[in-house]
RNA sequence: GGUGGGUUGGCCGAGAGGCGAGGCAGCGGCCUGCAAAGCCGUAUACACGGGUUCGAAUCCCGUACCCACCUCCA
Protein backbone atom coordinates (compact mmCIF):
# COMPACT_ATOMS: atom_id res chain seq x y z
CA UNK A 1 0.00 0.00 0.00
CA UNK A 2 1.90 3.15 -1.17
CA UNK A 3 0.61 6.48 -1.03
CA UNK A 4 1.63 8.42 -4.32
CA UNK A 5 0.96 12.30 -4.49
CA UNK A 6 2.20 14.99 -7.15
CA UNK A 7 4.98 16.72 -6.44
CA UNK A 8 5.25 20.13 -7.55
CA UNK A 9 8.86 20.34 -7.42
CA UNK A 10 9.82 17.83 -9.33
CA UNK A 11 6.66 18.34 -11.25
CA UNK A 12 5.65 14.19 -11.03
CA UNK A 13 3.74 11.74 -8.92
CA UNK A 14 6.14 10.40 -6.60
CA UNK A 15 5.75 7.62 -3.82
CA UNK A 16 5.28 9.50 -0.56
CA UNK A 17 7.78 8.30 2.50
CA UNK A 18 8.01 10.58 5.35
CA UNK A 19 11.09 11.45 6.89
CA UNK A 20 9.83 9.80 10.62
CA UNK A 21 7.91 6.92 9.92
CA UNK A 22 4.42 6.88 11.25
CA UNK A 23 4.71 10.69 11.31
CA UNK A 24 3.68 13.16 8.83
CA UNK A 25 4.92 16.84 8.97
CA UNK A 26 2.47 19.32 6.90
CA UNK A 27 2.49 23.35 6.45
CA UNK A 28 0.31 24.88 4.44
CA UNK A 29 -0.25 28.32 3.44
CA UNK A 30 -2.96 29.73 5.45
CA UNK A 31 -4.71 33.72 5.00
CA UNK A 32 -3.27 36.62 4.90
CA UNK A 33 -5.85 38.20 7.25
CA UNK A 34 -6.83 41.50 5.13
CA UNK A 35 -10.70 40.66 4.05
CA UNK A 36 -13.12 37.92 4.47
CA UNK A 37 -12.55 34.88 3.15
CA UNK A 38 -13.85 33.71 0.00
CA UNK A 39 -14.22 30.23 -0.98
CA UNK A 40 -11.32 29.91 -2.86
CA UNK A 41 -9.48 29.84 0.64
CA UNK A 42 -11.64 27.57 1.92
CA UNK A 43 -10.99 24.66 -1.28
CA UNK A 44 -7.50 25.15 -0.26
CA UNK A 45 -8.39 24.38 3.28
CA UNK A 46 -10.55 21.80 2.26
CA UNK A 47 -7.98 20.22 0.48
CA UNK A 48 -5.00 19.71 3.04
CA UNK A 49 -7.76 18.21 5.17
CA UNK A 50 -8.65 15.89 3.01
CA UNK A 51 -4.83 14.85 3.02
CA UNK A 52 -4.82 15.36 6.80
CA UNK A 53 -7.54 12.99 7.64
CA UNK A 54 -6.57 10.13 4.99
CA UNK A 55 -3.02 10.45 6.28
CA UNK A 56 -4.37 9.90 9.55
CA UNK A 57 -6.88 7.35 8.42
CA UNK A 58 -3.48 5.56 7.18
CA UNK A 59 -2.62 5.64 10.65
CA UNK A 60 0.48 8.43 10.45
CA UNK A 61 0.96 10.67 13.04
CA UNK A 62 0.14 14.20 11.62
CA UNK A 63 1.53 17.49 12.66
CA UNK A 64 -0.32 20.28 10.80
CA UNK A 65 0.94 23.66 11.14
CA UNK A 66 -1.06 26.58 8.81
CA UNK A 67 0.15 30.19 9.38
CA UNK A 68 -1.70 33.46 9.52
CA UNK A 69 -0.20 36.36 7.90
CA UNK A 70 -1.70 39.15 10.28
CA UNK A 71 0.84 42.24 9.25
CA UNK A 72 1.50 42.93 5.31
CA UNK A 73 1.02 46.05 3.07
CA UNK A 74 -2.86 45.66 2.39
CA UNK A 75 -3.79 45.16 5.98
CA UNK A 76 -2.05 48.34 7.30
CA UNK A 77 -3.23 49.94 4.19
CA UNK A 78 -6.66 49.33 5.04
CA UNK A 79 -6.39 49.75 8.81
CA UNK A 80 -4.79 53.34 7.65
CA UNK A 81 -8.01 53.93 5.38
CA UNK A 82 -10.15 53.44 8.40
CA UNK A 83 -8.56 56.29 9.91
CA UNK A 84 -9.59 58.55 7.23
CA UNK A 85 -12.42 61.40 6.69
CA UNK A 86 -14.14 60.19 4.12
CA UNK A 87 -13.75 56.22 5.30
CA UNK A 88 -16.76 55.06 3.38
CA UNK A 89 -16.86 51.37 5.40
CA UNK A 90 -17.61 48.54 2.94
CA UNK A 91 -20.10 45.93 4.40
CA UNK A 92 -18.56 44.31 7.53
CA UNK A 93 -15.88 47.18 7.34
CA UNK A 94 -14.81 49.04 11.01
CA UNK A 95 -14.22 52.44 11.01
CA UNK A 96 -10.90 53.79 13.10
CA UNK A 97 -9.78 49.99 13.34
CA UNK A 98 -5.95 49.60 14.12
CA UNK A 99 -4.42 46.95 11.58
CA UNK A 100 -3.59 44.68 14.59
CA UNK A 101 -7.42 44.11 15.42
CA UNK A 102 -7.93 44.34 11.60
CA UNK A 103 -6.24 41.59 11.31
CA UNK A 104 -7.22 39.29 14.53
CA UNK A 105 -11.36 40.41 13.59
CA UNK A 106 -10.70 38.61 9.88
CA UNK A 107 -8.47 36.07 11.52
CA UNK A 108 -11.71 34.96 13.49
CA UNK A 109 -13.94 35.42 10.21
CA UNK A 110 -11.42 32.47 8.61
CA UNK A 111 -11.53 30.65 11.92
CA UNK A 112 -15.55 30.22 11.62
CA UNK A 113 -15.81 29.92 7.83
CA UNK A 114 -13.34 26.82 8.63
CA UNK A 115 -14.86 25.74 11.38
CA UNK A 116 -18.50 25.18 9.75
CA UNK A 117 -17.31 23.98 6.47
CA UNK A 118 -15.54 20.72 8.84
CA UNK A 119 -11.70 21.62 8.20
CA UNK A 120 -10.27 19.97 11.39
CA UNK A 121 -7.90 22.61 13.11
CA UNK A 122 -4.28 22.27 12.43
CA UNK A 123 -2.23 21.34 15.42
CA UNK A 124 -0.73 24.45 15.39
CA UNK A 125 -1.74 27.55 13.55
CA UNK A 126 0.75 30.69 14.17
CA UNK A 127 1.18 34.11 13.43
CA UNK A 128 3.30 35.67 11.44
CA UNK A 129 3.85 38.52 14.43
CA UNK A 130 4.96 36.39 17.11
CA UNK A 131 7.81 35.26 15.10
CA UNK A 132 10.25 38.01 14.77
CA UNK A 133 13.00 36.50 16.49
CA UNK A 134 12.92 33.86 14.64
CA UNK A 135 12.47 35.36 11.24
CA UNK A 136 16.11 37.57 12.55
CA UNK A 137 18.02 34.73 13.05
CA UNK A 138 17.33 33.30 9.85
CA UNK A 139 18.39 36.45 8.20
CA UNK A 140 21.42 36.84 10.17
CA UNK A 141 22.02 33.66 8.75
CA UNK A 142 20.95 34.12 4.90
CA UNK A 143 23.42 37.67 5.91
CA UNK A 144 26.13 35.35 7.46
CA UNK A 145 26.12 32.63 4.65
CA UNK A 146 26.73 35.53 1.98
CA UNK A 147 22.95 34.76 0.15
CA UNK A 148 21.49 38.50 2.27
CA UNK A 149 22.31 41.70 2.05
CA UNK A 150 21.16 45.26 4.11
CA UNK A 151 19.56 47.79 1.45
CA UNK A 152 22.36 49.44 -1.22
CA UNK A 153 19.86 52.75 0.06
CA UNK A 154 18.73 53.68 3.10
CA UNK A 155 15.85 51.83 3.34
CA UNK A 156 16.33 49.74 6.55
CA UNK A 157 15.21 46.59 3.66
CA UNK A 158 17.00 43.62 3.89
CA UNK A 159 17.17 41.38 0.79
CA UNK A 160 17.85 38.26 -0.62
CA UNK A 161 20.32 38.14 -3.62
CA UNK A 162 18.84 36.05 -5.57
CA UNK A 163 21.83 35.32 -7.88
CA UNK A 164 23.92 34.03 -5.12
CA UNK A 165 21.42 30.92 -4.95
CA UNK A 166 22.15 29.35 -8.23
CA UNK A 167 19.10 27.08 -7.53
CA UNK A 168 16.75 29.92 -7.62
CA UNK A 169 14.02 28.99 -9.97
CA UNK A 170 13.87 25.32 -9.55
CA UNK A 171 10.78 25.38 -7.71
CA UNK A 172 9.09 26.54 -10.83
CA UNK A 173 11.26 25.72 -12.86
CA UNK A 174 11.98 29.59 -14.39
CA UNK A 175 15.53 30.61 -15.75
CA UNK A 176 16.20 34.28 -13.84
CA UNK A 177 16.68 35.64 -17.15
CA UNK A 178 13.36 34.69 -18.79
CA UNK A 179 11.85 35.82 -16.03
CA UNK A 180 9.97 39.53 -16.55
CA UNK A 181 11.20 41.16 -13.48
CA UNK A 182 9.44 43.19 -10.73
CA UNK A 183 8.26 46.38 -13.41
CA UNK A 184 7.76 48.85 -10.70
CA UNK A 185 10.52 47.36 -8.61
CA UNK A 186 12.64 49.46 -9.15
CA UNK A 187 16.07 49.65 -7.75
CA UNK A 188 15.34 50.09 -4.17
CA UNK A 189 18.89 49.45 -3.23
CA UNK A 190 18.75 46.24 -4.67
CA UNK A 191 21.38 44.18 -6.50
CA UNK A 192 18.88 42.62 -8.63
CA UNK A 193 15.28 43.61 -9.09
CA UNK A 194 14.40 40.31 -8.62
CA UNK A 195 16.11 40.21 -5.24
CA UNK A 196 12.92 40.12 -2.74
CA UNK A 197 12.83 42.06 1.13
CA UNK A 198 13.54 39.33 4.14
CA UNK A 199 12.79 42.48 6.18
CA UNK A 200 10.97 45.76 5.33
CA UNK A 201 12.44 48.77 6.69
CA UNK A 202 10.17 51.36 8.73
CA UNK A 203 8.49 53.80 6.36
CA UNK A 204 7.24 57.24 7.21
CA UNK A 205 3.49 57.22 8.06
CA UNK A 206 3.25 53.43 9.36
CA UNK A 207 2.49 53.42 13.29
CA UNK A 208 5.05 52.11 15.58
CA UNK A 209 2.75 49.54 16.29
CA UNK A 210 3.90 47.89 13.05
CA UNK A 211 7.44 47.83 13.64
CA UNK A 212 10.17 46.31 15.44
CA UNK A 213 13.54 46.85 16.29
CA UNK A 214 16.02 44.91 14.34
CA UNK A 215 20.25 44.63 13.78
CA UNK A 216 19.05 46.16 10.39
CA UNK A 217 16.94 48.94 11.87
CA UNK A 218 13.47 48.80 12.79
CA UNK A 219 10.95 47.37 10.31
CA UNK A 220 8.22 44.50 9.39
CA UNK A 221 8.78 41.03 8.04
CA UNK A 222 8.62 40.23 4.44
CA UNK A 223 5.91 38.08 3.54
CA UNK A 224 8.07 35.11 2.14
CA UNK A 225 10.56 34.80 5.90
CA UNK A 226 7.72 34.71 8.07
CA UNK A 227 6.90 30.65 6.51
CA UNK A 228 9.94 29.80 6.49
CA UNK A 229 10.97 31.13 10.33
CA UNK A 230 7.62 29.53 11.22
CA UNK A 231 8.18 26.15 9.88
CA UNK A 232 11.37 25.68 10.64
CA UNK A 233 10.59 26.31 14.10
CA UNK A 234 7.12 24.20 14.57
CA UNK A 235 8.48 21.23 11.65
CA UNK A 236 12.57 21.78 12.07
CA UNK A 237 14.49 22.29 9.01
CA UNK A 238 13.54 19.24 6.78
CA UNK A 239 9.76 18.19 6.46
CA UNK A 240 7.58 16.08 4.49
CA UNK A 241 5.11 18.13 2.92
CA UNK A 242 4.34 21.81 2.14
CA UNK A 243 0.78 22.48 1.02
CA UNK A 244 -1.06 26.14 -0.66
CA UNK A 245 -2.98 27.19 -3.59
CA UNK A 246 -1.38 26.70 -6.98
CA UNK A 247 -0.73 30.99 -7.28
CA UNK A 248 1.71 30.58 -4.70
CA UNK A 249 3.88 28.81 -6.21
CA UNK A 250 6.00 31.97 -7.42
CA UNK A 251 7.32 33.86 -6.21
CA UNK A 252 6.13 32.85 -2.57
CA UNK A 253 7.12 29.25 -2.25
CA UNK A 254 10.08 29.72 -4.57
CA UNK A 255 11.11 32.58 -2.29
CA UNK A 256 10.66 30.07 0.99
CA UNK A 257 12.50 27.50 -0.90
CA UNK A 258 15.46 29.52 -2.00
CA UNK A 259 15.83 31.20 1.37
CA UNK A 260 15.32 28.12 3.37
CA UNK A 261 17.75 25.96 1.62
CA UNK A 262 20.81 28.78 0.83
CA UNK A 263 20.25 28.61 4.69
CA UNK A 264 21.34 24.83 4.75
CA UNK A 265 17.72 23.60 5.62
CA UNK A 266 16.55 20.42 3.62
CA UNK A 267 13.07 22.04 3.60
CA UNK A 268 10.27 20.72 2.11
CA UNK A 269 10.02 17.10 1.02
CA UNK A 270 6.88 17.41 -1.33
CA UNK A 271 5.58 20.71 -2.52
CA UNK A 272 1.42 19.91 -3.09
CA UNK A 273 -0.72 23.08 -4.84
CA UNK A 274 -4.51 22.85 -4.90
CA UNK A 275 -5.99 24.58 -7.97
CA UNK A 276 -7.81 27.46 -8.23
CA UNK A 277 -11.26 28.07 -8.31
CA UNK A 278 -12.67 30.34 -10.65
CA UNK A 279 -15.65 31.62 -11.76
CA UNK A 280 -16.80 32.03 -15.16
CA UNK A 281 -13.84 30.51 -16.13
CA UNK A 282 -11.83 33.34 -14.25
CA UNK A 283 -9.83 32.98 -10.51
CA UNK A 284 -11.71 34.01 -8.18
CA UNK A 285 -9.63 36.64 -6.60
CA UNK A 286 -10.16 39.80 -4.49
CA UNK A 287 -8.09 42.05 -6.87
CA UNK A 288 -10.57 40.80 -9.67
CA UNK A 289 -13.92 40.95 -7.36
CA UNK A 290 -15.37 38.27 -8.37
CA UNK A 291 -15.03 36.23 -4.90
CA UNK A 292 -18.22 34.04 -3.23
CA UNK A 293 -17.97 34.11 0.00
CA UNK A 294 -18.53 31.25 2.30
CA UNK A 295 -22.06 32.98 3.87
CA UNK A 296 -23.50 33.50 0.25
CA UNK A 297 -22.97 29.58 -0.58
CA UNK A 298 -24.11 28.88 3.12
CA UNK A 299 -27.51 31.10 2.22
CA UNK A 300 -27.86 28.41 -0.68
CA UNK A 301 -27.26 24.85 0.70
CA UNK A 302 -26.42 23.46 3.75
CA UNK A 303 -22.41 23.52 5.22
CA UNK A 304 -21.80 19.57 4.25
CA UNK A 305 -23.39 20.19 0.76
CA UNK A 306 -21.02 23.31 0.14
CA UNK A 307 -17.96 20.85 1.64
CA UNK A 308 -19.01 18.20 -0.77
CA UNK A 309 -19.02 20.51 -3.57
CA UNK A 310 -15.68 22.04 -2.73
CA UNK A 311 -14.43 18.78 -1.96
CA UNK A 312 -15.64 16.82 -4.81
CA UNK A 313 -13.15 17.29 -7.47
CA UNK A 314 -9.41 16.32 -7.65
CA UNK A 315 -7.44 19.17 -5.69
CA UNK A 316 -5.36 19.88 -8.38
CA UNK A 317 -7.80 20.35 -10.78
CA UNK A 318 -9.73 23.97 -11.66
CA UNK A 319 -12.82 24.00 -9.73
CA UNK A 320 -15.08 26.26 -12.12
CA UNK A 321 -18.50 27.51 -10.16
CA UNK A 322 -21.98 27.88 -11.51
CA UNK A 323 -24.91 28.34 -10.07
CA UNK A 324 -26.69 25.21 -9.99
CA UNK A 325 -23.29 23.68 -8.83
CA UNK A 326 -24.77 23.53 -5.43
CA UNK A 327 -27.91 22.12 -6.44
CA UNK A 328 -26.30 19.10 -7.55
CA UNK A 329 -24.11 18.86 -4.52
CA UNK A 330 -27.41 18.39 -2.69
CA UNK A 331 -29.03 16.25 -4.67
CA UNK A 332 -25.81 13.64 -4.50
CA UNK A 333 -25.55 14.46 -0.65
CA UNK A 334 -28.79 13.55 -0.21
CA UNK A 335 -28.75 10.61 -2.04
CA UNK A 336 -26.12 9.18 0.96
CA UNK A 337 -27.95 10.73 3.55
CA UNK A 338 -31.16 9.03 2.52
CA UNK A 339 -29.68 5.81 2.34
CA UNK A 340 -27.73 6.49 6.11
CA UNK A 341 -30.96 7.63 7.75
CA UNK A 342 -33.24 4.54 6.03
CA UNK A 343 -30.46 1.98 7.16
CA UNK A 344 -29.88 3.65 10.45
CA UNK A 345 -33.68 2.62 10.74
CA UNK A 346 -34.32 -0.28 9.50
CA UNK A 347 -31.01 -1.69 11.33
CA UNK A 348 -32.19 -0.13 14.84
CA UNK A 349 -35.61 -1.69 14.65
CA UNK A 350 -34.25 -4.80 14.01
CA UNK A 351 -30.92 -5.45 15.57
CA UNK A 352 -30.56 -4.82 19.19
CA UNK A 353 -26.44 -4.56 19.03
CA UNK A 354 -27.35 -1.39 16.85
CA UNK A 355 -24.48 0.77 19.13
CA UNK A 356 -21.25 -1.31 17.12
CA UNK A 357 -19.88 1.85 16.26
CA UNK A 358 -16.88 0.35 15.69
CA UNK A 359 -14.45 2.33 13.38
CA UNK A 360 -15.59 1.33 9.87
CA UNK A 361 -12.72 0.57 7.33
CA UNK A 362 -12.79 1.74 3.82
CA UNK A 363 -13.40 -0.08 0.67
CA UNK A 364 -10.19 -1.09 -0.74
CA UNK A 365 -11.28 0.65 -4.36
CA UNK A 366 -11.64 3.80 -1.97
CA UNK A 367 -8.45 3.51 -0.52
CA UNK A 368 -6.67 2.97 -3.74
CA UNK A 369 -8.38 6.28 -5.03
CA UNK A 370 -7.23 8.51 -1.95
CA UNK A 371 -3.69 7.01 -2.20
CA UNK A 372 -2.88 7.91 -5.94
CA UNK A 373 -2.92 11.39 -4.97
CA UNK A 374 -5.66 12.24 -3.38
CA UNK A 375 -8.33 11.03 -5.94
CA UNK A 376 -11.67 12.13 -4.78
CA UNK A 377 -13.34 12.04 -7.28
CA UNK A 378 -12.84 8.44 -7.67
CA UNK A 379 -12.85 8.13 -4.11
CA UNK A 380 -16.97 9.55 -4.31
CA UNK A 381 -17.62 7.21 -7.28
CA UNK A 382 -16.78 3.58 -4.77
CA UNK A 383 -18.96 6.16 -1.88
CA UNK A 384 -21.65 6.29 -4.28
CA UNK A 385 -21.62 2.71 -5.66
CA UNK A 386 -21.79 1.34 -1.97
CA UNK A 387 -24.95 3.58 -0.74
CA UNK A 388 -26.73 1.92 -4.01
CA UNK A 389 -25.49 -1.55 -3.21
CA UNK A 390 -26.62 -0.72 0.44
CA UNK A 391 -29.70 0.16 -0.81
CA UNK A 392 -30.37 -2.70 -3.03
CA UNK A 393 -29.67 -4.90 0.60
CA UNK A 394 -32.15 -2.60 1.98
CA UNK A 395 -34.49 -3.38 -0.42
CA UNK A 396 -33.96 -7.05 0.02
CA UNK A 397 -34.07 -7.16 3.41
CA UNK A 398 -30.41 -7.99 3.62
CA UNK A 399 -29.55 -6.54 7.05
CA UNK A 400 -25.97 -8.36 7.41
CA UNK A 401 -25.15 -6.33 3.65
CA UNK A 402 -27.05 -3.16 4.79
CA UNK A 403 -24.91 -2.97 8.07
CA UNK A 404 -21.61 -3.73 5.98
CA UNK A 405 -22.33 -0.88 3.54
CA UNK A 406 -23.54 1.70 6.45
CA UNK A 407 -20.32 1.17 8.35
CA UNK A 408 -18.41 0.96 5.16
CA UNK A 409 -20.40 4.56 3.71
CA UNK A 410 -19.74 6.01 7.41
CA UNK A 411 -16.20 5.10 7.26
CA UNK A 412 -15.60 7.04 3.87
CA UNK A 413 -17.48 9.97 4.61
CA UNK A 414 -15.60 10.65 7.88
CA UNK A 415 -12.30 10.24 5.92
CA UNK A 416 -13.92 13.34 3.54
CA UNK A 417 -15.23 15.07 6.37
CA UNK A 418 -18.64 14.98 5.29
CA UNK A 419 -19.78 12.86 8.46
CA UNK A 420 -23.96 13.06 8.89
CA UNK A 421 -25.43 14.44 11.74
CA UNK A 422 -26.89 10.97 12.85
CA UNK A 423 -30.69 11.00 11.27
CA UNK A 424 -32.93 10.60 14.39
CA UNK A 425 -34.14 6.95 15.16
CA UNK A 426 -37.69 6.55 14.28
CA UNK A 427 -39.35 6.53 17.73
CA UNK A 428 -36.76 9.44 19.04
CA UNK A 429 -38.33 11.47 16.05
CA UNK A 430 -42.26 10.76 16.93
CA UNK A 431 -41.07 11.64 20.78
CA UNK A 432 -40.75 15.42 20.26
CA UNK A 433 -43.05 18.23 20.36
CA UNK A 434 -43.55 17.86 16.31
CA UNK A 435 -43.43 14.34 16.27
CA UNK A 436 -46.46 14.22 18.14
CA UNK A 437 -48.20 16.26 16.15
CA UNK A 438 -47.05 14.66 12.83
CA UNK A 439 -47.43 11.13 14.22
CA UNK A 440 -51.16 12.15 14.54
CA UNK A 441 -51.55 13.26 11.48
CA UNK A 442 -50.21 10.09 9.83
CA UNK A 443 -52.34 7.94 11.55
CA UNK A 444 -55.17 10.09 10.60
CA UNK A 445 -53.60 9.87 6.78
CA UNK A 446 -53.47 6.14 7.45
CA UNK A 447 -57.26 5.81 7.99
CA UNK A 448 -57.85 7.75 5.20
CA UNK A 449 -55.97 5.73 2.92
CA UNK A 450 -57.27 2.48 4.85
CA UNK A 451 -60.61 3.88 3.43
CA UNK A 452 -59.09 5.24 -0.51
CA UNK A 453 -59.70 8.46 0.30
CA UNK A 454 -57.21 9.40 -1.57
CA UNK A 455 -57.74 13.51 -1.43
CA UNK A 456 -57.63 13.46 2.24
CA UNK A 457 -54.93 11.43 2.26
CA UNK A 458 -53.02 13.39 -0.63
CA UNK A 459 -54.44 16.89 1.49
CA UNK A 460 -52.33 15.65 4.65
CA UNK A 461 -48.97 14.99 2.75
CA UNK A 462 -48.93 18.56 1.38
CA UNK A 463 -50.08 20.20 4.71
CA UNK A 464 -46.83 18.27 5.69
CA UNK A 465 -44.68 18.68 3.21
CA UNK A 466 -45.56 22.62 2.86
CA UNK A 467 -44.15 22.60 6.81
CA UNK A 468 -41.18 20.55 6.21
CA UNK A 469 -42.14 17.79 6.61
CA UNK A 470 -41.37 14.74 3.97
CA UNK A 471 -43.85 11.81 4.22
CA UNK A 472 -42.01 8.51 2.26
CA UNK A 473 -44.43 5.43 2.11
CA UNK A 474 -43.15 2.13 2.56
CA UNK A 475 -44.09 -1.17 2.90
CA UNK A 476 -44.50 -0.78 7.04
CA UNK A 477 -46.49 2.34 6.83
CA UNK A 478 -45.09 6.00 5.64
CA UNK A 479 -42.07 7.31 7.54
CA UNK A 480 -41.52 10.92 7.77
CA UNK A 481 -37.94 13.34 7.76
CA UNK A 482 -37.63 17.02 7.89
CA UNK A 483 -36.14 18.29 5.09
CA UNK A 484 -32.87 18.81 4.57
CA UNK A 485 -31.36 22.71 4.39
C1' G B 1 8.99 36.56 -23.94
C1' G B 2 9.42 32.48 -20.03
C1' U B 3 7.04 28.45 -17.03
C1' G B 4 3.08 25.17 -15.94
C1' G B 5 -1.99 23.25 -16.69
C1' G B 6 -6.31 22.45 -19.53
C1' U B 7 -10.14 21.34 -23.86
C1' U B 8 -14.31 14.32 -22.02
C1' G B 9 -21.71 13.17 -23.38
C1' G B 10 -27.19 18.42 -21.62
C1' C B 11 -24.06 19.91 -16.96
C1' C B 12 -20.21 18.65 -13.26
C1' G B 13 -16.21 15.43 -13.23
C1' A B 14 -12.64 10.75 -13.15
C1' G B 15 -9.76 7.79 -16.40
C1' A B 16 -5.12 7.45 -19.55
C1' G B 17 -3.46 2.21 -25.43
C1' G B 18 -8.56 -2.69 -26.03
C1' C B 19 -13.55 -3.81 -21.55
C1' G B 20 -18.20 3.57 -21.80
C1' A B 21 -16.00 5.83 -13.33
C1' G B 22 -19.41 8.41 -10.54
C1' G B 23 -22.85 12.39 -9.59
C1' C B 24 -26.65 15.86 -11.46
C1' A B 25 -30.37 16.53 -15.18
C1' G B 26 -33.42 13.79 -19.05
C1' C B 27 -36.00 9.52 -21.00
C1' G B 28 -38.22 4.38 -20.35
C1' G B 29 -39.47 0.64 -16.80
C1' C B 30 -40.27 -1.77 -11.77
C1' C B 31 -42.48 -0.37 -7.19
C1' U B 32 -46.77 3.05 -5.55
C1' G B 33 -53.88 4.41 -5.15
C1' C B 34 -50.94 8.68 -6.97
C1' A B 35 -46.40 10.45 -5.48
C1' A B 36 -41.64 10.51 -3.10
C1' A B 37 -37.53 7.56 -2.21
C1' G B 38 -35.16 3.36 -4.13
C1' C B 39 -33.84 -0.11 -7.96
C1' C B 40 -33.20 -1.54 -13.30
C1' G B 41 -32.38 0.15 -18.18
C1' U B 42 -30.98 4.15 -21.28
C1' A B 43 -25.64 8.30 -24.54
C1' U B 44 -22.48 6.14 -31.49
C1' A B 45 -18.27 11.67 -24.97
C1' C B 46 -13.34 12.51 -25.42
C1' A B 47 -11.08 20.54 -29.26
C1' C B 48 -9.18 20.08 -34.51
C1' G B 49 -5.63 17.90 -38.33
C1' G B 50 -2.08 14.31 -39.27
C1' G B 51 0.81 10.01 -37.58
C1' U B 52 2.30 5.32 -34.69
C1' U B 53 -0.53 0.74 -33.60
C1' C B 54 -4.13 -5.17 -34.94
C1' G B 55 -6.50 -1.36 -31.80
C1' A B 56 -5.85 5.77 -29.70
C1' A B 57 -10.02 9.84 -25.66
C1' U B 58 -5.36 7.70 -23.82
C1' C B 59 1.24 7.67 -27.31
C1' C B 60 3.85 11.15 -31.15
C1' C B 61 3.80 15.71 -34.32
C1' G B 62 1.22 20.02 -35.58
C1' U B 63 -2.96 23.63 -35.02
C1' A B 64 -6.72 26.33 -32.42
C1' C B 65 -8.76 28.08 -28.13
C1' C B 66 -8.83 28.63 -22.66
C1' C B 67 -6.61 29.19 -17.74
C1' A B 68 -2.75 30.11 -14.16
C1' C B 69 2.06 32.12 -12.61
C1' C B 70 6.20 35.41 -13.88
C1' U B 71 3.35 42.05 -9.33
C1' C B 72 -0.25 41.18 -3.55
C1' C B 73 -3.21 36.68 -4.20
C1' A B 74 -5.64 29.91 -1.42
Amino acid sequence: MTLRFYDTASAQVRDFVPLIPGQVSLYYCGATVQGMPHVGHIRSAIAFDQLTRWLEYRGFRVTAVRNVTDIDDKILAKSAASFEPDFEAEPGAVRNEEWWALAYRYEQEFLNAYDTLGVSRPTYEPRATGHIPEMHALIQQLIDRGHAYPALDESGDVYFDVRSWDKYGSLTRQNIDDMQGAPDAGPRGKKDPRDFALWKGHKDGEPATASWASPWGTGRPGWHLECSAMVTKYLGTEFDIHGGGLDLRFPHHENEMAQSQAAGHGFANFWMHNGMVTYAGEKMSKSIGNTVSPEQMLELAPPRVVRYYLGQAQYRSVLDYQPTSLQEAAAAVERIDGFITRAARALDATEEAAGTNSAGTVPDAFAAAMDDDLNVPQALAVLHETVRSGNTALTAGDHGDARQALTSVTAMLSVLGLTATAAPAADEQANTALGVLVEAQLEARAQARASKDWAASDAIRDTLAAAGVVVEDGPDGATWSLKRG
